[in-house]
RNA sequence: GUCCCGGUCGUCUAGUCCGGCCCAGGACCCCAGAUUUUCAUUCUGGUAACACGGGUUCGAAUCCCGUCCGGGAUACCA
């Protein structure tokens, strides 16, 4: 047994952002791990020198943290992190891959290669040329006398290692994602374990660090399949039990093709940055390639890890579909109470003042509460309700609903002198005694109350109501050359959400201005 | 080229292992209607799929074979 308990991994290299593909291994990882008592731990593949950096280790970090995802083992990072079976870097590793590489060569499972890059080049134009029908490293090195070696070595040649593979053996190998497959190792040729420098390549790392750290699942992307098949081969080398593989399809774009790491649009961050809900993101990443049952979309993580299983993972790619991701983003917003709702959206409420969020919280609420089942993002909260902080400019449809009706001016103006005389809570920034607090909006409209008075939206509304019932005009059309006036625009809240949210001085200023044109 | 995997509504999928409950269910999108002061939400209804061709079987989305299409792999990247 390898351990005792399921020990699973995600093992990302950091050349590059965390991208939707990589999440979505992550999570499965995670997922499985916690859904069987297990630990999940990460480890960074940082041996490709001239890629890795430190910024993208930082970005890949951040976005699985803000994902909801945590390890028990790996770099430390706002509290996760620890364990022992680190390093959990592979650049801090250097030394055991150079002990298991000279197990290997003491056994005879490797050999060293004292090919340069040209000579392998020709190598391989050479087989393409015989049209082979396999193109790999040729095999020069396999079979070097000592002498051979030694000339090399006085030629100032400095070996990489290679792993020797079997001849044209036919392995089982068996997939929890894809069952049993078998696969012919003379499709693969003798791969590079270790450079002369002692830094391994990717397979050989990843083996060594699996056995190290007492993997027991590896969960990772189908482009791994043909590793796993070295891998496998490494495992059996080493004398060490093999942990289970899953090698699940790929997230295509658009057009059907694998989502590349240099598509800004699937960098975990930029979707954080434009207010996508991390739980909605997560949600939907999780239904791409694996379903929470025939008939629910919705699920929280908890319920996840309660019914996740690896074999459950399916079989065919999925294209990213950002409209489903969307309207997931608006179910998870509606579902906030708006006071969570106003904490979540105010990273981008940059033009609301400060001292709103404290001496004005209450009508901030509200705000937030009558455009939550209208927006999806958090980032589109901003350049909805500009409205309520300064006086909007007409948009086009807002002209247009000014000027249907050439007596609306008079309406306008009437209805401004209504406002002025009633008991409308002010405009922010005033202090408005509380009214907030007690009026949560939108306001249903089902019992207006008969009392001709303006502190709440219902009696603002039956006051109006009757207004317009007194000047004759019919309340449908009432209604829109007073949205317009007030608003700048044709869409919104309710109306007498907006007079209610506006408060009396801003509400009567912009009547009469609007009533003068 | 060669090897591997896949192919159910436009998209994500349930069903496929253990053929009949599936003239195929859910969700997004789209369309229509209801509610309504706009937009949105909500509710109701609708359009829409078993890639194709052969088998096996009383019966196939489900099993077998072939074709086509798609994806992945084939590095001193991971």
């Amino acid at each position: 047994m390898i351990h005792p308990t399921p020990r699973l991994r995600f093992a990302p290299s950091p050349t590059g952002p965390l991208h939707l593909g990589g999440a979505r291994t992550a999570m499965y990882n995670w997922a499985a791990a916690r859904a069987m008592g297990g630990t999940f731990l990460l480890r960074i593949e940082d041996t490709d020198q001239a890629r890795s950096t430190d910024a993208s280790l930082q970005v890949i970090l951040t976005g699985l943290r803000w994902l909801g995802i945590d390890w028990d083992e790996g770099p430390a990072f706002e509290g996760c992190g620890g364990g022992d079976y680190g390093p959990y870097f592979q650049m801090q590793r250097l030394p055991r891959y150079r002990a298991a590489a000279d197990r290997l060569l003491a056994g005879g499972h490797a050999y060293p290669c004292y090919c340069t890059p040209e000579e392998i080049d020709v190598g391989r134009k050479e087989l393409e040329a015989q049209k082979a029908g396999f193109y790999g490293y040729n095999g020069r090195c396999r079979n070097l006398t000592a002498e051979q070696r030694a000339a090399f070595e006085r030629a100032g040649r400095r070996p990489n290692l290679r792993f020797r593979m079997p001849v044209a053996r036919v392995l089982q190998v068996h997939d929890l994602v894809r069952g049993e497959v078998e696969v012919n190792t003379k499709e693969l040729d003798d791969w590079v374990m270790l450079r002369p420098d002692g830094v391994p390549l990717y397979n050989f790392a990843c083996v060594v660090d699996d056995i190290g750290m007492q993997i027991t699942h590896v969960v990772r992307g189908e482009e791994h399949f043909l590793n796993g098949v070295k891998q496998h081969l490494l495992f059996e080398a080493f004398g060490a039990e093999r942990p289970a593989f899953a090698h699940i399809p790929l997230i295509l774009n658009k057009d059907g093709k694998k989502l590349s790491k240099r598509d800004a649009d699937t960098n975990m961050l930029d979707y954080r940055d434009k207010g996508y809900p991390p739980e909605a993101v997560f949600n939907y990443i999780a239904l791409l390639g694996w379903s929470f049952s025939g008939d629910r979309d919705l699920f929280t993580r908890q319920e996840m890890v309660e019914v996740f299983r690896i074999e459950g993972i399916g079989k065919s790619g999925a294209k990213f579909d950002e409209e489903k991701l969307r309207w997931m983003c608006g179910e998870y917003v509606r579902r906030w109470t708006p006071a969570e709702c106003l904490e979540r959206a105010r990273p981008w409420l940059a033009t609301v003042p400060a001292e709103a969020f404290t001496q004005h919280r209450a009508w901030l609420q509200n705000v937030i509460a009558c455009y939550q089942e209208r927006i999806a993002l958090l980032g589109e909260f901003q350049d909805r309700i500009g409205w309520l902080l300064a006086d909007p400019v007409a948009d086009e449809a807002a002209q247009k609903n000014l000027a249907k009706d050439p007596a609306s001016r008079q309406w306008l103006a009437a209805y401004a002198d209504l406002l002025a005389a009633g008991n409308l809570p002010p405009s922010y920034p005033a202090d408005r005694a509380g009214a907030d607090e007690a009026v949560p909006l939108p306001s249903k409209k089902d019992a207006p109350e008969p009392v001709c008075a303006f502190d709440t939206p219902s009696r603002i509304e039956a006051a109006t109501r009757a207004f317009t019932e007194q000047l004759g005009v019919k309340f449908g059309s009432f209604v829109h050359p007073v949205r317009a006036a007030l608003t700048g625009t044709d869409k919104g809240p309710g109306l007498f959400d907006v007079v209610f949210l506006l408060g009396k001085d801003a509400c009567v200023r912009r009547l009469r201005a609007a009533a003068a044109g």
